[in-house]
DNA sequence: ATTAAAAATTAACACGCGTAAAATTTTATC
DNA sequence: GATAAAATTTTACGCGTGTTAATTTTTAAT
């Protein structure tokens, strides 16, 4: 650890008995130079802890070492969950991840675009806010950066796509709730903040003509992303004015349901599937915390760790000049049954 | 728009019809040319959109825009919560904010710190983990870049701090529940993830003895930061068991007592202050999801917004060179009364 | 031991911008 | 309009690394 004042790769290079170009080889990739030279640069480091200036290496590099992954709100554990996943396979593929959420303005989303071409970045994982007028600007970026979209598919847009099915999310849960007693009727935002929740409503239309039901949707208003607070707002007051055809009711996503939840207990109206209960409540998601609600949240649970492997494995195959063998994956979801119905 | 193979800033500095120093007092602070000159930048600006390259500024200048956020655990709505504000807080202040989690990893939490000190940035802001084999690291680390820690409190470690004051968070709810009925029994994890957890039992304590009652903690086993799942299990455990002295339970934050509540649920324990309730149960934190537990959960809200900004307003002062007057603040909490207790 | 191939060295330029000193121009003051 | 002050230009060097071409050294194969 006598670190004596090794300033730069020409100091390192230096003590290490090595030419500079030779030092600098290795760090763009160890195996590029002899194995002895490996050791004796390995060697070198243990004793002097050199580390290269990222930024004279950025600068001239054609690919840098950054990839930016752009969420839509990080305040959501749903979010936080595949941010965090998407992050791990960032790093296990050896890069260096920075993480961006959009906090839900449409605005922060475009800023942050704007900060990431700055960046250089080898490539982009983003998870699209899916508000119209990004849609443009977000094409835009994928035309400049190597862009891989998750979790909310934009069509003809960046390198490929991975995300959730969530048509099958919707029969699958419908296709229970049918099985287990009342078919569903559907609570969902009006205007939705995210584009997945249109898919969900398509499919459970869909899935219910096919058994046929006639699909009963109740559209709650409030904007933004505190989808409990309107879910308990909006959905106890839809619980008060009867809206609901059914008393089974599915929502479009876990967090909504959340908020419904906490509505029925204002409402003292009994959540479950048992004798004495009075209405059932499912979600999609398989939000964090969604087992913990009361009663549990029966729910279909996203694969974060499939979506966030298939984006990242997307990126690295592009930025390793490979073709991209199938550009959009969407994984099945795993129907959670508890207690809620 | 009509970029003309605008590369640098000698290009840009020529349509503009200035020299390049002169651009670039610009960049580094419009207000340090004269206001004819700014015009003729920005209106240059207009017509061909020029960015300088960061890394290139960054490897000259002695200070760069950037600063490192760093938190515990992501995916802890609570954390996320903070972060966003203290990200907001920084923008507002003018820097370039990166976000990073150690996701509850010691080791994690190092890598980050070795990563940001590559960045070379103008000041980070941590929260730490508070596990004692980072300690020495995070000293190390604030002796060699300006950091103000957050959140969690070291002693003499950085610029600054800014967090809740825990020790007034327990006193402010002890004296509530026991204003309002039978005194609480403190519930919490034998090795707690976070260190604010023993200022809060200490201050437990200390607020019982001040009321003239015994103090009665019920410690819980469960690594990790899962919390929810360690309050069920754990607190189911001890219910069943009956090692709580009262029918009053404080938990040590709000995780845990959400996972306390589906224990309860789970055990057919009413929870609430109405007199056909069993049980009367409160947190420490306001969680976003408290509000909807069932019943919500009463609790002592931190005060996010004054913890970012005081945390991000020590860092400028110090940036700035001036004086920072007070090094340490601790925000009280505000009590939120919901149902459950 | 000879020879071809592979790896390392040397020398040099490039990247895009910060910055400093001296010379020049512009602006403000009286 | 003369003078001082402020702003800008010119010139030049520095930052730390990537990268390339020509040369030398080392390794592997015969």
């Amino acid at each position: 650890m006598s670190d004596n004042k090794i300033k730069n790769m020409e100091d390192f290079a230096a003590v290490s008995g090595l030419s500079r170009p030779t030092v600098s080889k290795y760090f763009n990739d160890p195996n590029s130079v002899r194995s002895s030279t490996r050791d004796r640069i390995e060697a070198a480091l243990q004793k002097y802890d050199f580390h290269p200036n990222i930024y004279a290496m950025n600068q001239n590099r054609k690919l840098t070492n950054n990839v930016g992954i752009v969420v839509p709100y990080l305040s959501d554990p749903v979010f936080a969950e595949l941010a965090r996943k998407v992050e791990e396979n960032c790093i296990l593929a050896g890069f260096r991840p920075t993480l961006f959420s959009a906090h839900g303005q449409p605005r922060l989303e475009v800023e942050i675009l704007d900060g990431l071409r700055l960046l250089k970045p080898s490539g982009v994982l983003i998870a699209p806010l899916g508000r119209t007028p990004n849609r443009a600007v977000i094409e835009k970026f994928c035309a400049d950066v190597p862009t891989v979209l998750f979790d909310s598919f934009l069509p003809d847009t960046g390198l490929g796509f991975a995300g959730s099915n969530n048509p099958q999310f919707a029969h699958l849960i419908v296709d229970y709730l049918c099985r287990t007693g009342e078919y569903p009727s559907f609570l969902e935002m009006r205007t939705p903040a995210n584009p997945n929740a249109n898919r969900r409503r398509q499919a459970y239309i869909a899935a219910m003509e096919n058994l046929g039901f006639e699909p009963s949707i109740v559209k709650i208003d409030g904007e933004g992303w505190a989808f409990e607070e309107i879910g308990r707002s909006g959905g106890g007051k839809a619980l008060l004015e009867k809206q609901f055809a059914t008393n089974t009711i599915l929502c479009s996503n876990d967090r909504l349901a959340i908020g419904f939840l906490t509505a029925c207990y204002e409402n003292q109206i009994r959540v479950g599937r048992g004798p004495d209960c009075d209405i059932r409540v499912a979600g999609m998601d398989d939000h964090p915390f969604s087992r913990f609600t009361c009663p549990p949240l029966t729910t279909v649970a996203q694969d974060f760790e499939s979506v966030a492997k298939e984006a990242v494995s997307i990126l690295v195959a592009s930025i390793e000049g490979r073709e991209i063998s199938k550009p959009s994956t969407f994984f099945d979801g795993r129907l959670v049954m508890r207690e809620s119905a």
